[in-house]
DNA sequence: TACGCATGTTAGAAATTCTTGACATAACGT
DNA sequence: ACGTTATGTCAAGAATTTCTAACATGCGTA
């Protein structure tokens, strides 16, 4: 098991404000599969980039408002 | 060798307009080697979402500044 | 109860990203 | 000519992400 990535994300609001999508129908519409989105949305790993530019654009909003980024250094 | 990914960046432009810094300077800040960061620049292949998070803030700019998606469908 | 649906979780394999170490070229200054 | 710096490139392997294929729970409802 990998160590959890320093981003979290905002995709189960997301998907909750975006008239309770599914994880199956936000797979669908970025082409992944839904266990691959319950992973990412649970902090199981980070998308690729391409993976956050598709979920980002099925909400309409910047990759920003998707996830967080904690940075680490001082 | 993996096909290129539909992601373009202006990782270039940015060294540039940031006192020319060198790949091997940018590859310092972000933690990462400089034949990574070549081959991110040159398309190679996309970096990780932390990646680019961590590109981003050297250069002080959002996401998309840095990469820009060409969505493929219709 | 029984069924369907949404979600959590796992194991193993496949695909992708990233590193290390090396060698090559061009540009620059001495 | 020589050394240094910046960049391009390659191969092999480590690390990470994603997929497939299951099995499990809870919830709503007929």
């Amino acid at each position: 098991m990998p160590p959890p990535p320093p981003i979290s994300n905002s995709i189960r609001r997301l998907r909750f404000d975006h008239d309770e999508m599914t994880q199956q129908q936000l797979a669908d519409l970025i082409g992944m599969t839904r266990q691959t989105v319950a992973a990412i949305e649970q902090n199981k790993y980070s998308p690729s980039l391409e993976a956050a530019f598709r979920i980002a654009e099925v909400f309409g909003v910047e990759i920003g408002d998707v996830f967080q980024w904690k940075k680490s250094g001082a």
